[in-house]
RNA sequence: GCCCGGAUGGUGGAAUGGUAGACACGCAGGACUUAAAAUCCUGUGGCCAGAAAUGGCCGUGCGGGUUCGAGUCCCGCUCCGGGCACCA
């Protein structure tokens, strides 16, 4: 027997929903909205493989659900255009990137129309379309032209930091204070431009600021951490292409992230994520307390300051370490060692990070300089190691050997002091000591007036003494580091900012600043981008453009936002459709944006939030992320491989609907597993059988004879099963309700309509095609639509629920659990005289009982 | 090193603390067929007994615990996957 005719029946069903705009949405308050999304494609040359789609088979199984059950669903797609490949290609073959961009969009639009998804494509936005990244220049004007209040905790326009510099000068502000800035209002006044827009820069949400950077002189660009891999040969290497990468100071564009810090920690606690990637956001954003501790160089007028989460160990405090990037670390040297920490510094900084982490033993010089401790008044002496690092905290740390594995290592290698200072609850630490004692729990020893405190209650003691004694003060660090925003690069958004002969910037008026055509999208390798080789682009009559684009994550920050409003010209999105739309319900995408593009977008959303252009501060409420579909070898599917399965192929061999129900039924839709194509028979054939239960010879003949209850049965079965389970985004066991359900109507030789077709509803979310075909089969003139979505009626599966007879009619569900033997013959009335269950049941109607091998094992009322 | 996950037949995987192995693949046998494909039916965790029907024992990485009852909960390991990694 041949297949089902899946060939025609695709095609002509995708034709259909075009012509009729059938997934076409628009506001409609009567109804209630539910905005499922995918993470958007970056349009590569390879084209989709099948593991691309397990993500969008799942958005759309459960975009379609929803819209059977009455929802008004946004189910949008889009591209995320801008990038280094399309860039790549053109400096090789001189073909502007928009023009391998579009073609690649072409193919990939092909490829997802195969599948049946019931995207609205009259949404679709492209993150390089200049329609599209005028609001995203847009924005970032106005994080140039705000700042975050801690005071009232969001985002405030800039001119009400300027009002009070007018009024107060800059007394009220810590920013400036931690930076040893002052002035008074009046001296505010009469400052320059660029004095004031020095201060200002400190403040705004998009700045600028000369940072060590990781610069790729191969690529001729600067790279964001995520972007910089670890290679075990050659050190530190570009993610992209392995080009080694170096340290170097630059001017560049950053985004105030650090301002959210506390909002983005705190809102993840309300999200429907999953466990693990939040802890890893809550990881990368690395928050920790604790103390802030000066101490005051001997035979200088100064002091040094160091972070430590752990101000109760301050007693086993033996040295200080400085990092090599230490700010001014050359002045404090004495004359005899600091020709010695110059030189370690310089070979510091030339080592590479897994090179600094690799060695086993630490490496560092003394100072000469000594400070005196705070608590014991002794001189204790100061090093320069590069085990500290100089971007966290203060870049220098009070070193206690006794409690810290790498203070420990170090004491060693310079045979420095190890004060033990807490001790293990019922142990006695045996000196000398072997390992650092590093865990956070113990009782205070050697420490003065902490002696007999636990750790705990130390360090809030402590945390009182350092105020009181003006040692300095309780601090909280964040290992999130401001988010660069600048790319030397052409094929992205030009950051649309001039500079005026006093090099000060000015954010264009005139939005969007489209990219202008260069001849050459080579990098310059100056760390200038290909735009600074456009002189009649860069020079206008308000300054010098900057020549820097935003990076790759700018445009899919917001794209979610774009999506409900995707053609409005006056406006990022029409408040109205924003409001209507509102957050993402479900996300779905991979779990390695978990640091990057999610947080990003958390970060915009909570700014456009505190402006008030959105009534919420949390872009996605539930996010799902999709496994890996590995290559049958086990491996990541990649052309390198060889091992990519095209799922155009698939869907010419086995069909569309196959191929999206084995795509589900292949596990967990978390999970990462191979892909496998034995199994894919099992579905197809699945869908085959169910073909042959409507159709003989080509023609539907369902009967109008009232169904069994059996038969009733199954279907009451499958459509609570398949809805819980979409529910739980759990689709390899509804696909296997399916197969049940068809395996038993097939035994029952079942024909009848009243339950044949309500499958078919039932069926629609998962496989369209084969659905949509046999409704109209059965004589239905539209699509499967709204009103037929079968309702689930617990009554057919009561029965069920019992391996003994026994009436019912129960609907609160109490259970009572205990053993119980007991004989087929007298297992009635064993159950119901047993004390527990008379107590338990209060004259409530018996509701299950599980007999195993006739024990009563469970009994529910 | 630290933080998350996970471990169930030959394979992918099911199991609100309640008959472990649903469903599918594979395999074996059978029906239809000249034959094959397709389709349908039966069997399929291991061991033992039995001609058979069937019965018994053992079984969810390892060791303990809680419970009438544990794949599921708790404690301690082993191994595998992922994330972070000198963040004081």
């Amino acid at each position: 027997m041949a297949s089902y005719p899946f060939r025609q029946i695709e095609s002509r069903w995708q034709q259909l929903w075009k012509e009729q705009g059938l997934y076409q949405v628009d506001i409609d308050p009567s109804r209630p909205k539910y905005y499922v999304l995918d993470m958007f494609p970056y349009p590569s040359g390879a084209g989709l493989h099948v593991g691309h789609p397990l993500g969008y088979i799942a958005s759309d199984i459960v975009a379609r659900y929803k819209r059977l059950n009455g929802y008004n669903v946004l189910h949008p797609m889009g591209y995320d255009a801008f990038g280094l490949p399309a860039e790549q290609y053109a400096i090789q073959t001189g073909q502007h990137p928009s023009i391998t961009t579009n073609a690649n969009i072409r193919r990939f639009r092909e490829q997802l129309d195969r599948m049946g998804f019931c995207y609205d494509w009259s949404r679709e936005v492209r993150t390089c379309d200049p329609d599209y990244y005028t609001w995203t220049q847009w924005i970032f004007s106005l994080l140039f032209n705000h700042w975050y209040d801690p005071t009232v905790q969001k985002a405030r326009s800039i001119t009400t930091l300027v009002e009070q510099f007018e009024e107060q000068g800059a007394a009220p502000f810590d920013t400036l204070k931690e930076v040893g800035i002052s002035f008074s209002a009046g001296e505010w006044k009469l400052f320059s431009d660029t004095q004031k827009e020095a201060v200002l820069n400190r403040f705004r949400l998009a700045f600028l600021d000369e940072t060590t950077v990781n610069w790729c002189p191969e690529m001729g660009t600067v790279l964001a951490n995520e972007e910089v891999v670890n290679d075990p040969q050659k050190g530190p290497v570009s993610e992209r292409g392995g080009f080694p990468v170096e340290r170097r100071k630059m001017k560049q564009w950053f985004l105030r992230i650090t301002a959210y810090v506390d909002r983005l920690l705190d809102g993840l606690n309300e999200l429907h994520w999953s466990e693990s990637i939040k802890e890893i956001q809550r990881n990368w954003i690395g928050k920790s307390t604790g103390a802030e501790i000066n101490f005051s160089c001997v035979g200088m007028n100064r002091s040094i300051p160091v972070f430590t989460t752990r101000p109760d160990t301050i007693f086993g405090a033996s040295f200080l370490v400085l990092a090599p990037e230490y700010d001014g670390l050359e002045d404090l040297c004495s004359g005899a060692q600091r020709e010695a920490v110059v030189a370690y510094a310089a070979k510091a900084k030339n080592r590479s990070e897994i090179d600094r982490m690799a060695s086993v033993s630490k490496t560092g010089v003394f100072t000469g300089l000594e400070v005196v401790h705070p608590f014991t008044g002794k001189a204790i002496p100061v090093w320069v190691s590069d085990y500290v690092l100089a971007g966290y905290g203060t870049g220098a740390i009070m070193a206690v050997p006794a409690h810290d594995e790498r203070d420990f290592d170090f004491a060693q290698a310079f045979q420095l002091p190890i004060i033990p200072v807490i001790q293990p609850i019922g142990e006695t630490l045996e000196e000398p000591l072997s390992a650092a004692y590093a865990a956070k729990e113990g009782v205070c020893i050697n420490s003065a007036f902490l002696n007999g405190l636990s750790v705990k209650d130390a360090i809030a003691k402590m945390l009182e003494e350092i105020v009181a004694r003006n040692l300095g003060r309780s601090k909280t660090n964040y290992k999130l580091r401001e988010a660069g925003f600048g790319r030397q690069r052409y094929w992205g958004e030009p950051i649309p900012v001039v500079f005026n002969d006093a090099g000060i910037p000015r954010l264009v008026a005139e939005l969007p600043v489209e990219l202008p055509a260069v001849e050459s999208y080579k990098p310059s390798g100056t760390g200038e981008s290909p735009l600074a080789g456009v002189p009649g682009w860069v020079h206008t009559p308000d300054g010098t453009r900057e020549t820097d684009t935003m990076p790759g994550w700018a445009g899919s920050s917001w794209y979610f936002l774009r999506y409900t409003d995707p053609h409005n010209a006056t406006r990022f999105a029409g408040a109205e459709a924003l409001e209507y739309w509102n957050q993402v319900d479900l996300y779905v995408g991979g779990s390695e944006h978990a640091t990057g593009h999610l947080l990003y977008s958390r970060f915009w959303t909570k700014f456009l939030f505190d402006l008030g252009l959105i009534s919420w501060d949390e872009p996605f409420k539930r996010l799902v992320n999709q496994g890996m579909i590995m290559g049958e070898d086990g491996q990541k599917m990649s052309k390198r491989w060889g091992n990519v399965v095209n799922p155009d192929d698939v869907c010419d061999a086995y069909g569309a609907d196959t191929l999206r129900m084995y795509e589900m039924f292949l596990g967990p839709l978390t999970d990462s597993k191979p892909w496998n194509t034995n199994g894919i028979e099992g579905v197809s054939r699945f869908l085959n059988k169910l073909w042959r239960l409507y159709v003989q010879e080509d023609v539907c003949t369902l009967s109008g004879e009232n169904p069994s209850k059996e038969e009733l049965k199954v279907l009451h079965k499958t459509i609570q099963k398949v809805s819980g389970d979409i529910e739980n985004m759990s689709f390899n066991t509804s696909v296997s309700a399916f197969m049940v359900a068809v395996n038993e109507l097939q035994s029952m030789k079942c024909k009848k309509r009243t339950i044949l077709e309500p499958l078919v509803v039932l069926l629609a979310p998962f496989a369209p095609h084969i659905a949509e075909e046999l409704w109209h089969m059965m004589g239905h003139q539209s699509s499967v639509h709204v009103a037929s979505w079968p309702k689930f009626n617990p009554e057919y599966l009561v029965e069920q629920a019992f391996n003994y007879p026994v009436s019912i009619n129960g609907k609160t569900r109490t259970s009572i659990t205990f053993a119980l033997d007991a004989t087929d013959a007298e297992m009635e009335s064993t159950v119901f005289a047993h004390p527990e269950v008379v107590k338990w049941m209060e004259g409530k109607p018996l509701k299950k009982l599980i007999i195993v091998k006739g024990r009563i094992i469970n009994v529910v009322v």
